[in-house]
RNA sequence: GCCGGGUUAGCUCAGUGGUAGAGCAACCGCCUUGUAAGCGGUAGGUCAAGGGUUCAACCCCCUUACCCGGCUCCA
């Protein structure tokens, strides 16, 4: 019988009969690999399961478990929730249905306006297990954009999607990633194809999918949403439905977990139950009042923040809230930026704007009179609270907000600085954000619009090869964002991870060649000729509210000691114990712990209970015995509780933990 | 800004076209307690705001504000 060969990943190779597929081989392999099998790769390129392998090619199998794999799941399951709505929703268009992290969604438009509720979800979520119980086909096939454009005469979507990739890439005059997103749809070139699981359901798609719709199962409908088709905000609006899918019931569940245990985490949720802080609506939108267990901790953050600063060598400045019109004329705030400015406030002869960023106000500072190049690098630093009009939709809990404080500052330096001040100024942001508990940093460097931006295109590279160096010194992994950066400048951009590895963009470190100019900035050189500074704009926290905002998340609540709002609690067994536990109390606040009483009008498991919600540290229990011995029954947070604690030893190990946790 | 869903006591939530209820919290008693909820009582709501329909609206309709999930935006 005629065979093929093949070479697997391991280099093996394996001979097949002639006409054998990925699944031919996956079976040969083992059974246990056949049943996880969803794709195969063959020669660099993903194909489904049944396709026929070319002599001597590669091949890997795709199994469920990987991203690869799960990818295929996804797609193919958004495909079937396709089928589901137009079973049920007569009428209804479909258009983009791709998997993307964790899940899928799928675009449609359905008759006469009509709109999906979460209530339809488990109507389509049952629709759809039958589809899977009726084990459908996958089945591939290959037309030319006319055939596919008579497939889907009835449906708008699709005919725009096959005319825009039958027209090509080179001639569109949309942005590249919309035609990426077209193309993951249904494959590029001059062929269609598309994928049919019944004689009325067929789809564009560019594959691979699973085999059978059997080989799915592990799902769940999320939520439903509105989206605009092709991401265009004058465009159509559709009706979105998300979901997730898994290669087990196992890896949904620990999904759902896991999505749960970030809804616990939820800092505005927190927020409440903690009394940290509230946006009440009587305030507006996008702004928050900070109550007081909040409070401390902002002020906790701030002090740290300034002592970090005085000893960085940043001169404290504080400017106003409110600006005249014309400095933002001066800076361009008001040619680029009015969008995202709150509006105007007329007075006496001039017009005022809530100030939306800090920088042209620090350039009045420099500006105040003349300088030298010894003053150089000038770190003007101040908490300044800036107002930016966010669109209504776009609020979020403190992590988007209308009003905010900045830990920002404005470095200006001479290019033969601007070297080592990025160096430096790397590491000490690293060093900051590491006394704040975060250890895995990741970073962007922006570069160059080459439409957009002011400065010689000697200087953005000499403050390119700057921002690069620093990262490659400092050992930081990042990628390159080409023609990301803001018209006056290159940036680098932080992001940490957090506690259950979500990252979160914090800080930045932009170079500035725009406001100097506008600003005419300028200092004496030691060769006494006038020069133009660099200026960098950086922040750590970026905005201390939503800093806050990642740190109640990262720490679900529970802040390290340091920070923590109360860090112990004391609880009399009985009133008779009260004395001792203000003695105790007296004590603790002399040594600079935030420490309270309550006294013993419910019962201890009651009291202990509370401390527990309120997440805080220690929970100091006193009683008969310590009121004798001096000591304390020491009940820690996620810890051992431990009895006979003397006084003293608590307080040498208090002392030790919080400055273990400040130096960093 | 757009799509969808919301807004009832401090919090978490029930509820009906005939002007409202629970648990927790608060407050007051009793209990005086050794490591995550003792018992009893009291008070607390213009049912987000405004308008409309109705004999009657917390409930139905409209507008506004705010919140939630997305989209878009975040030089």
């Amino acid at each position: 019988m005629a065979e093929l060969t093949i070479s697997l990943p391991d280099g093996s190779q394996r001979s097949l009969p002639r006409g054998a597929t990925a699944t031919t081989l996956a079976e040969a392999i083992g059974s246990r690999l056949a049943k996880a099998a969803v794709a195969a790769v063959v020669d660099g390129a993903e194909v489904d399961l049944g396709r026929p392998l070319p002599a001597g090619a590669q091949v890997a199998i795709i199994t469920g478990d990987s991203d690869e794999g799960r990818h295929v799941l996804r797609h193919s399951t958004a495909h079937v929730m396709a089928q589901a709505v137009t079973q049920l929703f007569p009428g209804a268009k479909f258009s983009i249905g791709p998997a993307i992290v964790d899940g899928f969604y799928y675009d449609f438009e359905l008759a006469d306006g009509r709109t999906f509720a979460e209530a339809d979800l488990s109507a389509i979520e049952a629709r759809m297990r039958d589809i899977i119980k009726a084990d459908q086909p996958f089945v591939r096939s290959e037309l030319s954009p006319v055939e596919a454009l008579q497939l889907f005469a009835d449906q708008p979507y699709k005919c725009d999607i096959i005319q825009r990739v039958s027209a090509g890439s080179s001639n569109t005059d949309d942005p590249a990633e919309a035609v990426d997103e077209v193309t993951s749809e249904v494959g590029d070139g001059d062929t269609i194809s598309v994928y049919r699981n019944t004689p009325e359901f067929v789809d564009l798609c560019r594959g691979p999918h699973v085999p059978s719709t059997g080989r799915l199962g592990h799902f769940k409908l999320m939520k439903v949403a509105g989206a605009y088709w092709r991401g265009n905000e004058k465009g159509p609006m559709l009706q979105r439905i998300y979901g997730t899918a898994w290669e087990t019931k196992a890896a949904l569940e620990e999904h759902l977990h896991r999505l749960e245990e970030a809804e616990k985490r939820d800092h505005r949720k927190l927020a409440q139950e903690l009394d940290l802080l509230s946006f009440p609506t009587e305030l507006g939108g996008g702004l928050a009042v900070w109550h007081p267990k909040g409070g401390i901790i902002r002020k906790l953050m701030e002090d740290y923040s300034r002592e970090r600063h005085i000893n960085g060598g940043y001169q404290f400045v504080f400017t106003p809230h409110l600006a005249n019109a014309n400095l933002f004329k001066t800076s361009g705030h008001l040619d680029f930026y009015k969008d995202g400015m709150y509006p105007p406030m007329e007075m006496d002869n001039g017009t005022y704007y809530p100030k939306p960023m800090n920088c042209p106000m620090h350039c009045l500072i420099f500006r105040a009179r003349q300088r030298s190049y010894r003053e150089l690098p000038l770190r003007l630093f101040e908490l300044g609270t800036v107002y930016r009009y966010e669109r209504a939709g776009t609020l979020h809990g403190l992590m988007r907000i209308r009003g905010f404080t900045q830990d920002d500052s404005h470095i200006y330096c001479t290019d033969e600085q601007l070297q080592d001040e990025i160096a430096s100024l790397l590491d000490f942001v690293m060093s900051v954000l590491r006394a704040f508990g975060f250890t895995d940093f990741t970073a962007n460097l922006s570069t160059k619009d080459p439409q957009k931006y002011v400065g010689s295109d000697e200087m953005w590279a000499r403050a390119t090869d700057a921002l690069q160096l620093a990262l490659d010194k400092y050992g930081l992994p990042h990628k390159i964002k080409e023609g990301d950066a803001a018209f006056y400048g290159p940036k680098i951009d932080i992001d940490v991870r957090d506690a259950i590895g979500r990252t979160w963009q914090l800080s930045t470190i932009q170079c500035d060649f725009a406001l100097p100019e506008r600003f005419e900035l300028e200092y004496v050189g030691d060769d006494q000729q006038r020069h133009r500074p660099i200026m960098l704009h950086r922040a750590l926290f970026g905005s201390l509210e939503r800093f806050f905002g990642v740190l109640v998340e990262h720490y679900a609540g529970a802040f390290p000691t340091w920070m923590a709002p109360v860090q112990a609690r004391l609880l009399p067994v009985a009133s008779a114990h009260q004395d001792y536990a203000d003695q105790v109390a007296t004590r603790l606040r002399a040594e600079g712990f935030r420490v309270d009483v309550v006294d013993a009008n419910e019962q201890l498991g009651k009291r202990i209970r509370a401390a527990k919600l309120e997440k805080i540290p220690y929970v100091l229990v006193v009683g008969d015995d310590d009121v004798a011995a001096s000591t304390l029954g020491v009940n820690p947070r996620g810890g051992e509780v431990e009895r006979g604690v003397s006084l003293e030893s608590f307080i040498a190990g208090l002392r030790t933990e919080v400055a273990d946790q400040l130096a960093q």
